[in-house]
DNA sequence: CGTTCTTGTCCATACTATGGACAAGAGACG
DNA sequence: CGTCTCTTGTCCATAGTATGGACAAGAACG
């Protein structure tokens, strides 16, 4: 275990030291939160984040007893708890992303049809924050709002790691290795997505998540030009061959643009 | 098995030990979702948390690395981050009691004309969790969705704290006296209330948290008689006579009963 | 019945988090 | 202009907290 801290060269603000414990509790409640309601065992908690058993239980259980996690009785599994969404009250609620990008998920989910996924990155993982079902009957509905998953394993995430730089993309795309296995990808396929999504403008997944699905993702920038989020579209894989993937391409790209204006402004 | 633990006759499971550090920050957390987007000093979460500075400093600066606190650049204030919203995106939206709820203030609302809340504990605080406003042209508004306050100061927390074991009241009042000063109250102002509340049967106070407004709430228990929210009915003073306080408990504590019938099936 | 999962607990020890002391910036006041 | 009094930020020796190896026990399976 060396420890450097001098060797940071760039500016981001990691080195402050003096809070394992606060750290490691977080890094569970990401994992937690993957879960969702289901919540997610112990062991896995374990195995994903790397620290020993003694000490996710232990922290597990301190954030029980604050209220922070909840165990649920049959499976006993642990999942988020209810002081979360009260803590988060304290927030206005929707985000500017969110008004910014309203009126293009609307336009975009009129002219598309298929179903819309609005993403954004938090820390190493991607998170749907918006839905739109479009008209065609077969929409592919497999991700809720609230979804979070490691960048990486979406089209989305695949988006979002090709429009920052390849050196940070990359330290990601490492760092959620041990959470790959559950998705059945690994690193070097991930990464080959990443640089041919940076090829192409936007990313793409001939295979989504659920068995014959494709999506397409637009990568939304902030004004300093850190990706922020993404737009996504996903359908059953006959409804997206090459002519219409380039069309709905051009929508969610035109669409990306207008929402970095709206969110630049 | 050995059986070390003395047979726990207690219920609550407070004492499991090796993660100060995780309370404190889960503390400072409390203190920092109080002040809700304006955010709090850090001089003024060192008061009331008790803790040292160099130590809220370091815990604050570690959360404000994960994204778990922002820092607002003009003021200097400390205040909850995004993150926070977007871990409660894992649990679903809708609460329980606020789906239970929802009949209820609709009903009272339209019965009574004055603003509604509906508030719940949450550690030692309460927690605005629904708002209606009434059709009587004077409404009183300061509470928002998203308001904390220290249990105590508001009648919706004096209310919930008449519906506890007094000697459960009694201790969470004492944690909170830092807090109270700021609310212009002490300890002993509030036990008295509470102890008037519980004879009267509802919570009240003449001198509303806004100069000239008084407040009448009922408390709603959950199936194992822990008291989990309030319903509160705020107005100018001049509408609450004796004879209209009357009515209105009478409503409320109906609602508050329909509420409890709602949530224990 | 053993086997292989899982979760829970103990406790000596290493190393993390702590807080006293110091410093520096921002206003307020004479 | 200095001086006082706020605030926030940082350092570092060390007290004492959090750590994790080892053990235990329950659960599911065949």
């Amino acid at each position: 275990m060396d420890k450097r801290r001098a060797t940071s060269a760039r500016r981001a603000v990691e080195p402050r030291q003096g809070a394992q414990a606060i750290r490691r509790a977080l890094a569970v409640l990401r994992i937690l939160a993957a879960g969702r309601e289901d919540g997610v065992p112990l062991a896995e908690v374990v195995r994903t984040t790397g620290l020993t058993r003694p000490t996710v239980h232990r922290i597990v259980h301190v954030l029980i007893e604050e209220g922070i996690v909840e165990r649920h009785g049959r499976s006993g599994r642990y999942a988020i708890g209810n002081q979360v969404p009260e803590l988060a009250l304290a927030r206005p609620r929707p985000s500017r992303l969110l008004v910014a990008a309203n009126p293009s998920l609307q336009r975009a989910s009129a002219e598309i049809g298929d179903t819309l996924f609005l993403t954004v990155r938090t820390g190493n993982d991607t998170l749907c924050v918006d839905r739109r079902i479009g008209v065609y009957p077969i929409q592919v509905l497999s991700i809720e709002i609230g979804a979070r998953r490691p960048l990486g394993v979406s089209s989305a995430g695949v988006a979002i790691l090709a429009a920052m730089p390849a050196q940070e993309a990359r330290k990601i795309v490492v760092a959620n290795e041990k959470r790959f296995e559950a998705y059945r990808t690994d690193v070097a396929t991930v990464l080959g997505e990443v640089t041919a999504a940076r090829r192409l403008g936007y990313g793409m997944r001939e295979t989504g998540l659920v068995q014959g699905t494709k999506s397409i993702s637009t990568w939304i920038k902030t004004p300093d030009g850190q990706p922020a989020a993404a737009m996504t579209v996903s359908a059953v894989r006959t409804r997206l061959g090459p002519r219409r993937e380039q069309e709905v391409a051009e929508i969610l790209l035109r669409e990306a643009r207008i929402i970095e204006q709206a969110i630049g402004g």
